[in-house]
DNA sequence: GTTGCAATCTAACGCCCGTTTGAATAGCCT
DNA sequence: AGGCTATTCAAACGGGCGTTAGATTGCAAC
């Protein structure tokens, strides 16, 4: 039973670690987490390289911290959706914002895109399974959609994959101190991802600032 | 004036210069251009690396040519679906269908993703602009659409942005010995996307292949 | 055959970056 | 104050990979 004036060194150090995390997920959704050093992480946290490994035990253990981080929002997002009423479409839509506003609040970074050749060893698979098992069950919602009526008779696979497309893709061109707030950027995606799938879209979308302030933005290609 | 029974030297290097950028194409836009050695790109073509500085000056401007290429496609694409007649968002679907197509005909790979970052010096610049004025081009055609009433009102902008993430992402699941042709994942993809920003969607979609075969397919998150 | 050029190879060089080592610093307990 | 532990750092080590050098092979011209 720990006073809340006393920190726990334990804790502290889980701190830490997940900072770190954030730092290296922030870079790595970005520029890949092959061309990330881990002096770029370590610089952006104001420490030395060397400071990072009694937290992390190597690189690649930091990738897959990452990747199973994602992976767990993701999951947890798609848990609750489920778990609300509403038509499948309804379900799919609430998973994905859900997911896309909890990865900027936790990692700061909305969605962290995987490359799945930077993954290697037994904690890989899991990772991998991880990934298969989320996506199967973003299609079955699909399935489930077509059987309710709210989502016209698509391949779910296909439809998953575009859907998935177009949130990850987030990740190459948000900005935090950008135009757009994290609820504008996941409703407007999300919104207008989903509307693909509707067999009569009748939804309006909310339009943000459709005047544009010549800002310079460098965003993915 | 040469005999087609002699090949030109030169036309023979182009050849092979092409083969390698196709090669890399293929590797990058897996992997990421950071995490592919030059060696993987020599391996793919069964020579030595050394072989390869016969036909480039050295990987970055590799990895420029390939960006230039898959733009280079993209801005064709656009010119010729802006050249038919049609609405906003007919083009729309033209340019990325086209896009798609000829991405994997030429490159062997459907989309070349960029990581800004990967980009240095002058030309670094070139292809930004290059970028840039692609996706400004294509943010005014859903403007058109948006006033011909083709496309509902949506930031241009986001709009974009979601319908080349959907894009963009196929380079990451399409697999080439797949169940699926390019057509199909072309039009399906594309269909679906565009979908999104109809009006009052009528469209309908082709559907391939809804019963699940059971294969293990190995696709990024 | 011999010469010359093009293409490719193997081997080595050197830098970058992940990782380790050992010392320096800062807080906490007695 | 003095020791103990927890953090952090600068510096060095070592492997991987881009790049270069020099040797080898193959082919065309004469």
């Amino acid at each position: 039973m720990w006073s809340d004036a006393i920190p726990d060194p334990a804790a502290q150090q889980e701190i830490k670690r997940k900072a770190i995390i954030r730092a290296a997920a922030q870079a790595f959704s970005r520029q890949g987490s092959h061309s990330v050093t881990l002096d770029d992480v370590a610089k952006r946290l104001g420490v030395s390289k060397a400071a990072l490994y009694r937290y992390i035990p190597n690189k690649h253990s930091l990738i897959l911290a990452c990747q199973d981080e994602a992976l767990d929002i993701a999951g947890q997002a798609l848990a609750r959706a489920i778990s609300e009423q509403g038509t499948g479409l309804a379900k799919i839509r609430q998973s994905l914002r859900l997911y896309l506003l909890d990865t900027i609040e936790q990692l700061g970074v909305p969605a962290l895109i995987l490359e799945d050749n930077a993954l290697r060893g037994d904690d890989a698979a899991r990772i991998l399974q991880k990934r298969d098992s989320y996506e199967s069950r973003m299609r079955e919602l699909v399935s489930e959609g077509c059987a309710d009526g709210s989502i016209l008779p698509v391949e779910p696979k296909m439809a998953v994959f575009m859907l998935l497309g177009a949130v990850h893709w987030v990740a190459k061109w948000y900005r935090p101190d950008g135009r757009w707030s994290p609820e504008t950027v996941a409703d407007t995606i999300v919104g207008l991802a989903t509307r693909a799938l509707e067999p009569a879209p009748t939804s309006t979308l909310a339009i943000h600032l459709p005047q544009d302030q010549a800002r310079e933005d460098r965003h993915a290609f």
